[in-house]
RNA sequence: GCCGAAAUAGCUCAAUUGGUAGAGCAACUGACUUGUAAUCAGUAGGUUACGGGUUCGAUUCCUGUUUUCGGCACCA
């Protein structure tokens, strides 16, 4: 999809159009008080402010309709210059733009673009007139807190996008339309991944036994990959006495993220949120010398968290999910080579999945916030020098993000953008100079001195669920073999004459460890070809009575209209050589 | 949590200004037995998310709740 923010031209005939909707709005609420207008990557919104008027999605083609006349009437627009002080006295009765215009320095000269009766302060540029703005189209609408802070006022935002011909748009708008086909809520259903019912509790999933395969696969295919990269798996409990959380400083940053404390006897004990404090202790349980180290603690572990109603969305975000979770215990001189380590093995599962469409982050803290982090800017400043330093030397292209640093500590995080809503993070890699010390961890050094080690918290798969959800969109729905839930159907014929044949290479499959199904319903075939294709099975195999005659196999995979014939023996060589390939 | 919208059969969707809730697919029964994407016929399937109100009469109008969806905020 196209990135308009980064499109030079788009951008500007973007922006014009979020002038043209604020002008058109204020034509049809006179008292309307307009907050920004920005471009973002798939178009543009503007934020307002309406008193007692509410826009619904009904009153968007009334809008739009406004719109275009403006458009049509083709007025030109004009750019103009104001001291700060002009600007305040033109923009006196909109609150909003004072606040903007405060904000600017004394001697700044504050541009503003007039188009027939309106005008709005902005930086620009614009395109020359109204008519530019011909092929639009209003896309949702939403509230949106005033900056941004859930304590301030919700104003009431238009989303829009904008494009230079009428095809542009209508090829954007079918875009749209496909991605919501594969959406993993979708597909989830589909497929039978999994469901989620009330009864049981929003935000948290049940599996269906396709999904518990796939699940399952993706558990051995990710810990089979931390084995040969020397992480030893550990089985820790999906709660814990809250002296864990108060001890790593979780409790006070995000309490209100965490189930209730509950009450057992004497002690008090919490749904855990995360596996890291589980995980210190585990290293705290052994005395440890440097030779030990790195040691690589790893768990596919359960966690809970009490995530907010209006932020659950299908398996991507849940209240109950688990991590594919380690935290690397290592001296200051194995960071970068354990830092680089966890990179490469991120780049190996994606580049073998085919997931291509991804880019990295540098979460960094903000120095300025000094409630939300660790306060030691020294250990803050090495930090995150060595993970930029690492990240130069493999030579990734990143983007440093100030304050979206863990608590503790900076990160890596790898994001990717789902079929529907905001990017998300899948991968991530967090450097740690705190929670060791927290926990008192220690090794002996060399020289015999007590160190404390450093952590680096990392999750390749983000959540089991998270990546499923992601992964199901990616191939939407379409997934390699291996971790196919049903990977292999059988339909014979007809179920008289080649029935028995059929059973027999059931039976052969299932011996060679190979997920395979029999359909041995009474049902036409062409009824359950189209059956195994819907159910997005990669191989089906039809047995006839000259494959019978022969002892061969002929079969067809999901997406071609090739039918190839071979014998049973090389077939199953063929797809267990396949299957081992991920492994 | 906040703003807005939606909720009809297992699934996808209908139901004209308030007047007996329908269709396709799936399920079930029977018949048919076909070499690469839907054989035919029949049967059954509903407290229209849940509660309250207006009305002779509510899927439809009002109201409360729940859940879902689109955003905002949050995301260790």
């Amino acid at each position: 999809m196209i990135n308009i923010k980064e499109n030079e031209s788009l951008n500007t005939l973007n922006h014009s159009c979020a002038h043209l909707l604020a002008h058109a709005v204020r034509h049809l609420y006179p008292n309307a008080k307009f907050w920004v207008g920005p471009v973002i990557e798939d178009g543009f919104y503007y934020d307002m402010d309406l008193g007692e008027d509410v826009i619904k999605e009904e009153d968007l083609p009334k809008i739009e309709k406004e719109m275009k006349k403006i458009s049509k009437s083709d007025k030109r627009i004009t750019r103009l210059e104001l001291s700060k002080r002009e600007a305040l006295d033109m923009f006196k009765d909109d609150p909003y733009k004072i606040d903007i215009i405060q904000n600017l320095e004394e001697d700044a000269i504050i541009s503003a673009y007039k188009q027939d009766d309106f005008t709005d302060l902005c930086r620009g540029p614009h395109m020359p007139t109204t008519k530019s703005m011909k092929y639009f189209k209003l896309t949702k609408i939403s509230g949106a807190y005033y900056k941004g802070d859930s304590n301030n006022k919700m104003l009431q935002r238009i989303y829009g996008v904008c494009f230079e011909t009428e095809e542009d748009l209508n090829n954007y708008l079918k875009e749209l339309e496909e991605a919501k086909l594969r959406d993993h809520r979708k597909i989830g259903k589909d497929l039978g991944i999994y469901f989620i019912d009330d009864m049981v509790g929003k935000g948290l999933p049940m599996y269906l036994p396709n999904g518990f395969t796939l699940w399952n696969e993706l558990e051995n295919y990710i810990r089979n990959k931390e084995l040969k990269r020397g992480y030893k798996h550990v089985l820790t409990p999906p709660l814990g006495n809250v002296e864990l959380y108060k001890t790593s400083g979780h409790l006070d940053h995000y309490k209100d993220a965490m189930f209730p404390i509950m009450q057992v006897e004497d002690e008090e004990y919490v749904l855990r949120p995360m596996n890291c404090p589980h995980h210190m202790m585990i290293y705290g349980h052994d005395l440890h010398s440097y030779k030990d180290l790195p040691l690589r603690i790893a768990e596919i572990a359960r966690d809970c968290r009490y995530e907010t109603s209006g932020s659950l969305k299908g398996i991507e975000r849940v209240r109950t999910f688990c991590q594919n979770d380690s935290h690397i215990f290592c001296t200051p001189d194995q960071i970068e080579s354990e830092f680089k380590g966890v990179v490469d093995l991120i780049l190996e599962c994606y580049k073998e999945l085919n997931i291509t469409n991804y880019r990295f982050e540098l979460s960094l803290r903000d120095p300025e916030d000094k409630v939300k982090y660790f306060q030691d800017d020294e250990m803050w400043d090495k930090a995150e020098d060595m993970l930029r330093n690492v990240l130069n030397n493999i030579g990734i292209e990143y983007v440093e993000k100030v304050g979206e640093a863990a608590f503790y500590g900076p990160k890596l995080d790898v994001q990717v953008k789902p079929a529907v809503g905001n990017e998300i993070t899948l991968s991530t890699c967090q450097l740690d100079f705190c929670l060791p010390m927290k926990f008192n961890l220690s090794y002996i050094d060399k020289d015999q001195s007590k160190k404390t080690p450093v952590v680096l918290h990392r999750a390749v798969f983000g959540t089991i669920d998270r990546f499923m959800a992601y992964y199901l969109e990616e191939t939407k729905g379409v997934l390699p073999i291996f971790l196919s839930p049903v990977q292999v159907n059988i339909i014979p014929v007809n179920m008289e004459y080649q029935g028995h044949y059929a059973k027999e290479i059931y039976d052969l499959l299932l011996d060679n460890d190979i997920r395979v199904e029999f359909d041995d319903r009474d049902e036409k075939m062409n009824y359950k070809i189209r059956e195994s294709v819907t159910r997005k099975i990669p191989i089906t195999i039809i047995l006839g009575d000259k494959e019978k005659e022969n002892g061969n196999i002929s079969y067809r995979r999901y997406g071609s209209e090739e039918t190839i014939t071979v014998s049973k023996e090389d077939f199953v060589t063929l797809i267990k050589n396949e299957i081992k390939s991920y492994k």
